[in-house]
RNA sequence: CGGGGCGUAGCGUAGUCCGGUUAGCGCGCCUGCUUUGGGAGCAGGAGGUCGCAGGUUCGAAUCCUGCCGCCCCGACCA
């Protein structure tokens, strides 16, 4: 491709809507332009990475018995009616107007609908459908560029099974081709054990990439590869120390302590001294939730412990529930359920609330004072804390969601009625397993990864060009020529290249254009050089820069990629 | 949906508090000449309903009201 024919609009400034890296280069190096809040176009740049990323994807699935799909992303709602998704979806679900359509925003629905009555016996299973299709959801805040939009790509691949055995087997095949895929696209990943959440069904990976700009946060341990999301997440901490003697239960007045560290600050003693009490409703009943010192409940654990939902009391309603409002609530003489982190277990000695306003309690002894006490584990862990699997030091950051593999069950196929019939002639409904990447997310996440300050570091899966050839005067004869036979034999030789044959542009645009775009290898023609029968070849990772004759270019740069 | 920020030429912005020339600057763009190995120089030029709609005023980018859009934090996230 010639730069002077192509449309590939660099920005040299950094445009004000775009705050992650990947979004900021995605736009600087004309792969994308912004059409609404979450909606892209992919500009002929971005596009060709794209379909790199499809193609790596499709080579992977088909590896494994993957067959390409191509669905409508208009459905009739009546289908999404059946399996009760356009209530679970809600607001998520876009809706046409004039017609009783919906805009796909995944297709269950639909793979299930072809599967139902063709897929009748177990010597036609198993299968494994897939397509790479735009999908549609009205997110409420589309963000951090192409990684939340209202539109977006996605690889979705859904199998049929004969049982939950068999299921194993296609969802092994999958974790593998994943890693495959992710490996391939170099991206730098890791895979944590999830809840699959409204999708329904039972085990379920997600892979993630490392990320400020992600929305899920994770505990993940370098040495052993232990990763979980902080909503399940588990380590090993110390609990707190039984001292041989317990006080006896004395009130302090505390005027205006409200927190834990004024509490620490006002009576000079330790955090792990002190226990915070929380209120929590559950079934309409306060419950207590006490942990040690400042660590935070973990909502989603106690929901687990509880069942249910449960919501944080509101300020105005804990006078009534405890007599006192919050900063000073505590377990001693708290009339309803008590629940404790395990962190706390027979502690004795402890400070806390005292129910009453400008109160607190000392020489606290849960054996003794909070008899009806139930210890669970109920903190938010956080970095620096044990590894629960093997002892070492856990990291807690955010993340990107790239890929997230199911096991479904049978959820869609009982509710459409996608039976098959066995060897003994009895119906079964198949069982079912969804696959999902977001490939813009591959994009982006890749971009995350590799740049500088200069611009984006591709490296050759990815590339939309292999090399990056520079003119630098193209109004001199002989770098004219020289650039047009190494173009024209780099591309009869199958190479990517991208030319920037301008002639109205300095040198030093040149160089900056081609290390914003990034790609691998960069051959420099320039007078200098030609006069030695040489060009430059600078590769763009390492910056390392060399001179090379012109009778030996092509093996010299057949090596570097 | 709650909180915060922003909206002025293709991009980035000044001016807005405290109303008053022809709305300024940089980049980019067009013409000509020069320049050509790290985002060139000189000269000339085009490009703006100051997000939209009302209102206040002799006069509004600037003040008031309503709406729309975009970004960030939170909620949500299949």
């Amino acid at each position: 491709m010639k730069l002077s024919k192509g449309f590939i609009p660099t920005l040299k400034e950094v445009p004000t809507e775009a705050v992650i890296p990947s979004h900021v280069l995605m736009i600087r190096s004309g792969m994308v332009r912004q059409v609404s809040a979450g909606i892209y176009s992919f500009l002929p740049l971005g596009y060709k990475v794209i379909k790199k990323i499809t193609e790596i994807i499709r080579e992977e699935m088909n590896a494994i018995g993957g067959q390409e799909f191509h669905l409508p992303a208009l459905n009739p709602i009546e289908i999404w009616e059946e399996t009760g998704r356009v209530e679970a979806f809600g607001d998520t679900l876009f809706h046409i107007k004039n017609r009783d359509y919906v805009l796909a925003p995944t297709h269950e629905e639909i793979m299930t609908f072809h599967a139902r009555g063709v897929l009748k016996s177990y010597k036609d299973l198993p299968q494994i459908w897939y397509q790479i299709q735009t999908k549609f959801r009205n997110e409420p805040r589309p963000r951090s560029g192409v990684i939340r939009g209202r539109q977006f790509l996605m690889k979705d691949a859904y199998t049929f099974d004969v049982d939950t055995d068999a299921l194993d087997i296609s969802y092994e095949l999958h974790d593998k081709a994943y890693r495959k895929i992710f490996d391939r696209c170099g991206i730098n990943y890791f895979v944590v054990g999830a809840s699959s959440g409204a999708m329904g069904g039972s085990k379920s990976e997600e892979f993630m990439v490392k990320s400020d700009a992600g929305e899920d946060t994770v505990a993940y341990c370098e040495s052993c590869g232990y990763a979980a999301n902080i909503e399940v997440a588990e380590s090993v901490v110390d609990g707190a120390v039984r001292h041989y003697e317990s006080k006896e239960v004395y009130e302090i007045h505390t005027p205006n302590v409200k927190s834990i560290d004024e509490l620490c600050e006002f009576l000079k003693i330790d955090e792990e001294e002190t226990a915070k009490s929380r209120i929590y409703i559950h079934d309409g009943n306060p419950v207590l939730i006490l942990m040690q010192g400042n660590n935070e409940v973990n909502e989603s654990k106690l929901e687990g412990i509880l069942g249910g939902t449960v919501r944080p009391g509101h300020k105005e309603e804990l006078k009534d529930i405890t007599g006192a409002d919050a900063g000073s609530i505590g377990p001693v003489g708290f009339k309803y359920r008590i629940l404790a982190d395990i962190k706390l277990k027979d502690a004795n000695n402890l400070y806390s609330g005292a129910n009453k306003n400008d109160y607190h309690i000392g020489g606290i002894d849960l054996k003794r004072d909070v008899p009806s006490v139930e210890y669970f584990d109920l903190r938010v862990i956080e970095t620096g804390e044990k590894c629960a699997r093997c002892g070492n030091s856990l990291e807690v950051f955010k993340a990107i969601e790239l890929g997230h593999i199911f096991k479904l069950g049978t959820k869609y196929s009982e509710s459409l009625g996608a039976n098959y019939l066995d060897e003994d002639g009895k119906a079964h409904p198949i069982v079912m397993g969804s696959y999902g990447i977001g490939v813009e997310r591959v994009l982006a996440c890749y971009l995350e990864q590799n740049y500088d300050d200069n611009g984006i570091i591709w490296d050759n899966n990815l590339a939309p060009y292999q090399f990056h050839l520079m003119g630098l005067n193209m109004k001199v004869d002989e770098i004219i020529d020289a650039c047009g036979k190494i173009y024209n034999d780099l591309t009869a030789k199958g190479f990517e290249v991208l030319f920037d044959d301008r002639n109205n542009v300095q040198a030093g645009f040149k160089f900056n254009d081609a290390d914003l775009l990034g790609m691998p290898v960069q051959i420099i023609v320039g007078g200098k050089g030609l006069k030695e029968n040489s060009v430059e070849v600078k590769v763009r990772r390492t910056g390392e820069r060399m001179k090379v004759s012109l009778d030996n270019l092509y093996e010299e740069l057949e090596k570097l990629v």
